[in-house]
DNA sequence: CTGAAAGCGCTTACAG
DNA sequence: CTGAAAGCGCTTACAG
């Protein structure tokens, strides 16, 4: 009983037209091509009988234009244990894909044995989408570069230095936020800190070092970086007095210091948000939701030709929360 | 500098032989096709040489199959308010479309202006993927219905009864897990309680309510149902130890119970988890995940045309928790 | 055993 | 004003 779904030829033949009319009828006409209105109505009438319904792939095959944005991630889509920090993500890509009309193909495993491998050809894939849209903290970058110089509309959620610039990004200023989280600090009188960040190296592990360390050289304190470890004992002998900690997706960090300093009076902040509840935790709110707006919309603009900056950073809410006291 | 991508005919070229043979060479010769080995090899160097990747597009078109399953929801897909009870879901989906190898298509927006209409247009687009998930609390009939005769492959995520059982779907079997909660209760002493659901039917909230009147019936004990309010006063003036509450993705019935017995001593327990913490409320686990892989599998059998069971319950987990107390 | 033809369902340039 | 042809890059029957 499976009924073909129906194509433009069944239209045609029901209209008594040729299959090239269907198109140009369906298509809005989009050449100007002059048409009887009474030729234009048939061939709606019998679209609508059948329950037309174009194939992307098709339409894709012959026009370059299917309407469906894609998202690549380098992980799972849906990752169980980073929730929290993917999760806004998508909901802003969501929502500005269906405000843009667009749909999302979520490119998920794909190399048929569910083994996930970020080659060329999983990656060229996404060419079935008009665009995508990548996410996760590395870029295979030689993959990368293919598609961006085929000119295939691409960006990335969060910045990315790599190719010298070329690729397109929605991230969050980093910088700014972790500097701004500093200066607090240091207007409580706090001059001797600490920053503890993983051992990772990410644009948003680097850029919030940057800020890190250049608010700190501006306002005169001393900040030593440490990664991955929270040697305690130390920091106090040293007269530290506030340790600021980075955000990853992971968390880690965060969970160490938050170990390490439980008995402790001693001041901290994190450069983000503390993984669930913590409204009091001093640190900035990322704007996850509007980076997946925002990439989706320069990503469309990418596809219609005319993105405006292809560079974006957007600013982080300040949390001043309760976790840094005053030590004047 | 856009250098066109490599196709099958510039190999055809190179290698001195037909683009078809190139077709079967690459294809990993599915057809049993005899070929030289010369041949293959000339190809296979060919192809090498000049950086070949296969357009996927074409690729789809040719063969019917495009390895893209659609998941259609009658909400967002991500939604901000009820993520708890969706995430989970869409982990599992995920998961199990990446081990079979298929792509999700998110049906989001799609009529170009935002708008989410559920109408038949919206919903017939879902026939770009091979076949396609459904998930929400009620179902809009006759779109569905179109899409079931056309014997298009679909599964719900819920268990479903409309249009005499045609649906395929993977729910969890509410009845069960319901029954066990209030054989809990009896078990412990209770004879008189209530059970609070809320004021939308569908085959979650049925199940549920049937669940536990049909267990109360059974152990002989009195279980009125109240729909949308808790008048705990009358309650306590009749006797009632405990009071049982249906969980929605809403989770606005079991706020309003725990609101209203915040300061009484009365038992109580959910069907199905609350909405953060609570580990020793006492209920059940939804196999979420375990229902969205379930899904992806039935969906993915369909379409390959040998299903096994076109309807799929999934046991809860019992919670025993601590919120009931022996009466006896 | 191998290659050339037809076709997947569309769009777009081009005749009439 | 309208239709028929060519083509997007592949796969799969089908000749020889």
């Amino acid at each position: 009983m499976t009924r073909r779904a129906p194509r433009q030829a069944d239209i045609a033949a029901l209209a008594g037209v040729s299959q090239a009319t269907v198109s140009v009828v369906l298509g809005g006409n989009q050449g100007g091509v002059r048409m009887a209105e009474d030729t234009r109505l048939r061939v709606l009438a019998a679209a609508e009988k059948l329950g037309y319904v174009p194939d992307p792939v098709a339409t894709r095959l012959a026009s370059k234009r299917n309407h469906m944005l894609g998202l690549y991630t380098f992980k799972a889509t849906f990752p169980t244990d980073v929730a929290d920090s993917y999760y806004p993500i998508l909901v802003g890509v969501e929502e500005q894909a269906a405000a843009l009309g667009q749909d999302l193909i979520l490119f998920t495993g794909a190399d048929g044995r569910g083994e996930r491998t970020h080659d060329e050809v999983a990656i060229r894939r996404t060419r079935i989408a008009d665009g995508c849209l990548f996410f996760g903290r590395h870029v295979p970058v030689a993959s990368i570069e293919k598609l961006v110089e085929s000119d295939f509309p691409l960006v990335y959620i969060g910045r990315r230095d790599e190719l010298e610039g070329r690729i397109p990004f929605v991230g969050a200023d980093y910088v700014s936020a972790s500097a701004a989280v500093v200066d607090q600090l240091a207007s409580l009188g706090h001059r001797n800190v600490r920053y503890v960040r993983e051992n990772d190296d990410a644009p948003s592990s680097t850029d919030r070092e940057r800020g890190v360390v250049e608010a700190a050289a501006k306002a005169g304190i001393e900040c030593r970086v440490v990664r991955d470890e929270v040697p305690v004992d130390e920091w106090l002998r040293d007269g530290v007095t506030a340790v600021v900690v980075e955000e990853t997706d992971t968390g880690a960090a965060y969970a160490a210091v938050r170990a390490a300093i439980a008995d402790i009076d001693l001041s901290y902040a994190v450069l983000g948000r503390p993984p669930e509840g913590g409204d009091e935790v001093t640190g900035f709110e990322v704007p996850r939701r509007e980076m997946g707006r925002r990439a989706v919309e320069l990503l469309v603009e990418l596809i219609t030709g005319d993105p405006r900056n292809l560079h974006q950073l957007l600013p982080c809410t300040p949390v001043p929360g309760t976790t840094v006291k005053d030590v004047r």
